[in-house]
RNA sequence: GGAGGCUUAGCUCAGUUGGUUAGAGCACUUGCCUUACAAGCAAGGGGUCACAGGUCCGAGUCCUGUAGUCUCCACCA
């Protein structure tokens, strides 16, 4: 057999991973023979860097995709990288600045080689990055947002929406970012709050020698107000409408409106209302006919509307106009005034509102099924809790803008005719005006990366061609991915698919926390707190990092990385490393390696712990609980298989009796694989490289998932080597509190009830407890000698320590045993004496009850009995 | 304003449909270089499961309320 290192070393890595590729056991195929299992992986950008959310994200894929495929699936996990346009065009641009260009300046064609140019390195990149994790993805079917298909997919779905009437352009009032200079979705736009002022001045009523108060955060936007509204329910105020007030500065007339979204008690109880920059207003104005004025550009400045403060920045013309103000007397007071303000997600400016002609998605029609799907659990959210998010979200939605004034990414595919006027939707290029034959130009602008991304469950297998990937993989199983991310992505893809495959995408979705760091602050790169998996990889191996960050971990919840974490598991991988080193170093030429059919009680009860383990693992893993199908093969690998089962087959393995070792190294072997098959998803790379050692060319990522075998379920010797497992932990804790030497053996004298397994297990009791000669005596009477008791539910083992027996401490240990014991006699007695405990509880409940009762007096009689000897 | 999560050992967290004496890792105490592993072995200490009620034979687990804390959504000028 092959030399392992003494320490777990995880270089050999990358060499596993060249051997699964070479191997082609990622690719995934029709095959009609077998039950398909899809994962669509959440294609990162490609500006991205691989950080902690990925490395979560894509384990939990990798653990569900690797399991399913032992399990006989035909397991696609099908990768890909996303053109994040605004995100990408954001950092192309920064790089232009660097040289001092603009992308008006290089122009559109320079500016999308340049973009292609940045995917190819980075999207590489990052791919590159995923590898580092182990994932066990397809790359013969990687794809990219913008991919020749997907693309073609997106024209399709545009154009067959459009068709329907669920697409449409129209001057609606939308979330421009001055910086990226383009329009966003609401779920683009993040909100924080910040500290500013409510500023009081007053518009002064026409012809009166009044005026309204009305209360603002944003004054600059008063130069663009079509009206002031008041509730015509607020006594106070009501008497204004109808009346017309001069705008300061501006001198436009302006009505004053009644309307109920004017909220009595708030401020003056009048609001200002300017339609082009507040979508609450905005509202109003449809209600009440106002005219729109646009005062802020789209580059943040004031615009020709604004007069004398045309050019201004946003906030420099806010100054002046309070100064302006104040100068003219109106301004009545300033308060400080904590508020939200929206801001881009990507750049982080603030947001303005404004009125812009843009594409829309009509959201109504398309949200009604894709809520239905969940209800009806065609689609689960697990945990469930979040569907409550969704439910939220699609009921409240709101039209979809779809367009963003940038380059970089899907052009719409929408023609105009500048001699006519006619606009055709089409998918074909159209130059040619159908109507007066004049010249088309083709939309300037893009698509919402997010559009593309909704459509990656279908267009990643070949929508709109009706491929069979396309109908065999599809819908997919399961989409693993962040909370944070449902608006955006989730339910976007349920609708889509729905809409144009006629079935939600995917059956269930499973959704993660965010990975925080060791103070359970969300990592970030302005903190400086973010952790770079590849360096955690570099040292501590990908293995350590997936099991870190699933291990223990509730489904749906945060999980913290710390350095503690990190290095708990690799110890644990340490530990299979050495276990595994130590049996297969025990393996010799002429060993035969199959299964022993003669089983010993020690292989019996491991082989019971054993599947009893496949059982609940598999189950847990079906149900995507992956932190705890992780914990109890932790425990069972390390408290069982190695801590007892290796200790307990030691002395049958250096045995120089040649069937003895055989059995023993045999056994080891068939215990050690089943471990690596069921740790395999979880650390693929050094359960693989330990198998190779001795599969003699076999590879683990391709066998067979075990499966819970009744035929090596044995419950009277599972039971047995528990009992003794007790006996061992009694007499080592005896040996502990005594100060006996760890290399002193002693004497025992046992009373059991099964003499016959005790006898059995003498070796064990001397390799395992220290234990010497061991006698079986009837009662104590047959002892002469001064010993100290260990009594457990299954026998009394008596040892003669002679004059290391310290009386007093000897007679505490008892008492305080008795006391124990006392406590749960009491405890079950009150139980049993509970008539309607009896009565209703499961007889196995009460019987199990009356059974503890009987051990515990027993148990009492004998520690009693063990007192008076010292009174 | 609406919704949801969390509160269990010193710290970080598990705890699957209510059912033995509530578990793990780290930290801590004691003893060990025992021929797989000191990234280890053995033994041990440590918890009124946030609080108050309720349902039930039985509650960490279910219900109601309270407090603290975090998150998401909406956004009232």
């Amino acid at each position: 057999m092959e030399e392992m290192d003494k320490v777990y070393n995880p270089s050999f890595e990358k060499r596993i991973y060249e051997k699964w590729m070479r191997g082609k056991y990622f690719e995934a195929h029709v095959n009609p023979e077998k039950e398909p299992f899809t994962i669509m992986m959440p294609p990162p950008n490609i500006t991205g860097q691989l950080h902690m959310g990925h490395a979560l994200d894509e384990t939990m894929q990798d653990i569900l995709t690797r399991f399913k495929r032992m399990n006989g699936y035909e397991a696609l996990w099908l990768p890909g990288t996303d053109h994040a346009s605004i995100a990408t065009e954001v950092k192309i641009i920064e790089k232009l600045k660097e040289e001092g260009l603009t992308k008006e300046e290089i122009g559109r064609e320079e500016f999308l080689r340049r973009a292609w140019q940045w995917k190819e390195q980075y999207g590489g990149r990052i791919v590159e990055q995923l590898k580092g994790l182990g994932v066990s993805c397809d790359w013969s079917k990687e794809a990219f947002t913008m991919d020749e298909n997907l693309s073609s997919a997106v024209k399709e779905v545009f154009v067959k929406y459009y068709k329907k009437g669920l697409i449409y352009r129209g001057s609606r009032i939308i979330n421009w970012c001055p910086e990226c200079k383009t329009a966003l979705s609401d779920a683009e736009v993040e909100y924080e709050e910040q500290q500013s002022n409510l500023w009081y001045y007053k518009y002064p009523i026409k012809g009166e020698d009044d005026a309204i108060v009305i209360a603002t955060t944003r004054p600059e936007t008063m130069l663009g107000d079509t009206a002031v509204a008041v509730n015509p329910k607020d006594e106070k105020m009501a008497k204004y409408i109808g009346k017309t007030v001069v705008l300061p500065l501006v001198g436009r007339e302006i009505p004053v409106v009644g309307d109920d979204y004017c909220e009595i008690g708030f401020g003056t109880g009048a609001v200002k209302i300017t339609p082009a920059h507040d979508p609450n207003d905005f509202e109003l104005g449809l209600r009440h006919n106002l005219p729109i004025i646009i005062v802020i550009g789209e580059d943040g400045l004031m615009n020709e509307n604004a007069g004398k403060y045309q050019g201004l920045d946003r906030l420099a013309a806010r100054k002046r106009i309070v100064e302006d103000l104040t100068a003219l007397d109106l301004m009545v007071k300033i308060e400080p005034y904590a508020h939200n303000v929206g801001t881009c997600y990507r750049c982080g400016e603030t947001v303005e509102s404004l009125v812009s002609k843009q594409w829309f998605v009509k959201m109504k029609p398309l949200a009604e099924p894709a809520i239905k799907a969940v209800q009806t659990k065609k689609t689960e959210f697990i945990p469930q809790r979040f569907e409550k998010i969704y439910y939220n979200w699609m009921e409240n939605i709101k039209d979809w803008c779809i367009s963003r004034q940038l380059w970089w990414g899907h052009r719409i595919p929408a023609y105009y005719c500048d001699d006519c006027g006619e606009m055709v939707v089409s998918k074909n290029d159209v130059d040619v005006c159908p109507k007066c034959g004049g010249k088309m130009r083709q939309d300037e602008d893009v698509l919402d990366t997010w559009f593309s991304s909704a459509l990656w469950p279908f267009s990643t297998l070949g929508y709109p061609k009706k491929t069979k990937n396309l109908s065999y993989f599809y819908p997919t199983t399961a989409l693993v991915t962040g909370y944070d991310i449902i608006f955006f992505w989730v339910a976007r893809m349920i609708f889509s698919g729905i809409e144009f495959m006629g079935e939600p995408p995917f059956s269930d979705v499973i959704m993660h926390g965010l990975v925080r760091d060791a103070q359970g602050r969300k990592m970030s790169k302005s903190l400086g707190n973010g952790i770079d998996p590849l360096e955690i990889v570099n040292n501590y191996g990908a293995d350590a990092l997936r099991f870190s960050l699933i291990n223990g971990v509730a489904p749906g919840s945060d999980t913290r990385f710390s350095k503690e974490k990190i290095e708990s598991c690799r110890n644990f991988v340490n530990k299979l490393w050495n276990a595994s080193r130590f049996v297969i170093m025990n393996i010799k030429e002429d060993d035969d390696l199959t299964m022993p059919t003669r089983l010993n009680g020690a292989d019996k009860w491991i082989l019971t712990r054993l599947n009893d383990v496949i059982k609940e693992v598999t189950v847990n893993l079906n149900k995507y609980e992956m932190g705890m199908a992780a914990a109890k093969l932790y425990d069972f690998t390390w408290s069982e298989f190695c801590d007892w089962y290796i200790e307990m087959s030691k002395n049958a393995l250096y045995s120089d009796n040649k069937a003895q070792h055989n059995h023993a190294v045999s056994m080891l072997v068939y215990v050690l694989t089943e471990i690596l098959k069921l740790l395999h998803p979880f650390i693929p790379f050094v359960t693989e490289e330990i198998y190779s050692k001795y599969s003699n060319g076999r590879v683990l990522m391709v066998e067979e998932w075990p499966t819970f075998n009744k035929k090596f379920v044995f419950r009277k010797e599972e039971a047995n080597f528990e009992g003794l497992k007790e006996i061992v932990v009694a007499i080592r804790n005896i040996r502990n509190e005594m100060n006996v030497a760890p290399s002193k053996r002693v004497n025992a004298y046992v009373i059991a009830k099964d003499e016959k397994f005790i006898a059995s297990a003498v070796t064990y009791l001397n390799k395992l407890a220290g234990v010497g000669d061991v006698k079986f005596v009837k009662s104590k009477e047959e002892i002469s000698e001064r010993t100290t008791a260990v009594v457990t539910h299954d026998a009394e083992i008596l040892i003669p320590l002679g004059e290391l027996i310290d009386e007093k401490k000897e007679i505490e240990r008892i008492n305080a045993e008795i006391a124990e014991t006392e406590a749960i006699i009491k405890k079950t007695q009150a139980l049993l004496a509970n008539t309607a405990f009896v009565a209703k509880a499961p007889q196995k409940l009460v019987d199990n009850e009356r059974e503890k009762l009987e051990k515990a007096q027993d148990k009492l009689e004998k520690l009693k009995d063990k007192l008076n000897m010292f009174a």
